[in-house]
RNA sequence: GCGGUCAUAGCUCAGUUGGUUAGAGCACAAGAUUGUGAAUCUUGGGGUCGCGGGUUCGAGUCCCGUUGGCCGCCCCA
């Protein structure tokens, strides 16, 4: 006999499990209509080229990717970002700006499994079009923090590290670095963290090893955390570049600070994205125990646009994973046991009381009160524990009593309290008892 | 792709140097109980012990392989 399970690294969601994924996506979209961003979709399954485009051929091996029965070569998507790039640039000359997008949608990537990571997982995208300026890393910081604070995490549980790209590379270049240098120098900075001096080892090996005082300012700027400090620190490199650059920190800084967030963004020039499409701000949210993998990530991508086949349009997004998220969530006890309860569950008692109990039943549930009942024949005393189970706010008892005196029992199950309305005056009696909490 | 580790009921686990028909708690269902929720008692369903092969008179137990989970490396868009 064959048996199936379901394919390595895929999730399914039993109903209290996607209850709580529901939970949390709620909480995402809410948020994001209230900073002004519109929602969209798109197709799970895109050309493989895209990716390629964008990330080059050794991404394949990282899909799942397969040719279609047209003979096309096809990925699920593993990410929002080409996509969202195709359909602004697409639309770019007719789209109102700012242009304030997300999604939340499921991506897949052909990876080993590992904590907090799988081969199906659900993001947040959020992304800003056409504003080249800092104003536009204003809007997803400021976004991305309250996407985690909605959940009552707090400064003590997260933070973000705010980098920056060019300030990097201008950095790099008043030190006398030649581009190829300067990339191979971030591809180093990247993997300090973890690798500690062995991180410079893919540097020596192209380049040889850097002189001492070059490496003593490279370690020296991972260690700024402060924008006082990161402009005491670029002083002596004067550049004109640095200058403008540093303004856009000050302005980045100053608008966070000036919405109440300056505890939760840290300045931190060891992030730096891989070495992939990033072009300006870079920034991610990690937990303050550091247990965790990266929460969140994002930052500025002004070339990928065009470089998709679209107008040249500046843009920056970022991304919330929903595995390490709730992970955090659970770890922290906000992950709150959600159960799916009705608003009323209907006790009845016997062939009568059925008929009586449905016609209501049906008015409720019309009405958008979420009703249960026991589908078969009960003892009373199952259907109140029953009921209790539930989670119902409220009993309606149709038994004997009740029917012959034209009434209905309304129980509040919390406050153990019951009364009596006329049949008649079921539905606004609920109403009004659901509607006063 | 590489390495470590694990796999017995829906869940958490026990199972003796290899020995008869594989167990417990919880959960679920039925009843005691057709008028009031947390308790008690009784009963029940559910397992090819992940899968396949080997050693043995005999394998949940030992050996090999395989699949899958977890953890780490690579990668992390």
């Amino acid at each position: 006999m064959p048996s199936f399970q379901s394919l390595p690294g895929f999730r399914e969601f039993y109903p209290d499990a996607l209850a709580r994924r529901n939970h949390v996506f709620r909480i995402w979209r809410q948020t994001a209509h209230a900073f002004g961003f519109q929602e969209y979709d798109a197709p799970v399954l895109e050309p493989l080229d895209l990716y390629k485009a964008k990330s080059g051929d050794e991404i394949e091996a990282q899909l799942f990717s397969f040719v279609d029965k047209g003979g096309r070569e096809v990925a699920l998507r593993p990410e929002m970002t080409p996509t969202v790039c195709r359909l602004v640039g697409e639309k770019a000359a007719t789209l109102k700006r700012p242009i304030k997008w997300f999604s939340i949608a499921e991506f897949f990537r052909y990876e080993r499994m590992q904590k907090g990571r799988g081969r199906c997982f659900h993001q947040l995208n959020a992304d800003i079009f056409g504003e080249p300026g800092p104003e536009a890393e204003t809007e997803l910081v400021a976004l991305l923090i309250q996407c985690l604070r909605a959940f009552g995490l707090t400064e003590q549980d997260f933070y973000v590290r705010l980098s920056d790209r060019n300030l990097w590379f201008y950095y790099l270049e008043a030190l006398g670095l030649d581009e190829p240098r300067a990339r191979a120098m971030l591809g180093a900075v990247d993997k300090f963290e973890k690798l500690g001096d062995d991180a410079f080892k893919g540097y020596v090996e192209q380049f040889g090893p850097p002189d001492a005082a070059l490496k003593a300012r490279v370690l020296g700027f991972l260690e700024v955390r402060s924008l006082a400090r990161l402009e005491e620190t670029l002083a002596p490199a004067g550049s004109e570049k640095i200058a403008a650059r540093l303004a856009d920190w000050k302005k980045l800084l100053g608008n966070l600070g000036a919405m109440g967030l300056a505890d939760f963004v840290q300045v931190d020039l060891g992030v730096v994205r891989g070495l992939a499409y990033y072009t300006g701000f870079v920034f991610e949210a990690f937990d303050r125990k550091g247990e965790l993998r990266a929460i969140a990530g994002g930052g500025r991508y002004d070339d990928l646009v065009e470089k998709l086949g679209g107008p040249a349009l500046p843009a920056a997004g970022f991304a919330i994973g929903d595995m390490t998220f709730a992970l955090l969530l659970e770890q922290r006890g906000l992950m709150p046991a959600l159960v799916s309860a009705p608003d009323v569950y209907c006790v009845i008692g016997g062939e009568a009381g059925r008929r009586a109990a449905f016609a209501d039943i049906h008015a409720l549930r019309a009405a958008g009160f979420a009703t249960e009942y026991p589908l078969k024949e009960l003892a009373f005393g199952k259907q109140f524990k029953a009921a209790a189970d539930s989670g119902a706010r409220l009993a309606l008892i149709y038994g004997d009593d009740e029917l012959a005196k034209g009434v209905v029992k309304i129980r509040d199950l919390a406050a153990r309290t019951e009364r009596e309305v006329p049949r008649a005056d079921v539905l606004a009696a609920v109403r009004d008892t659901l509607a006063g909490e």
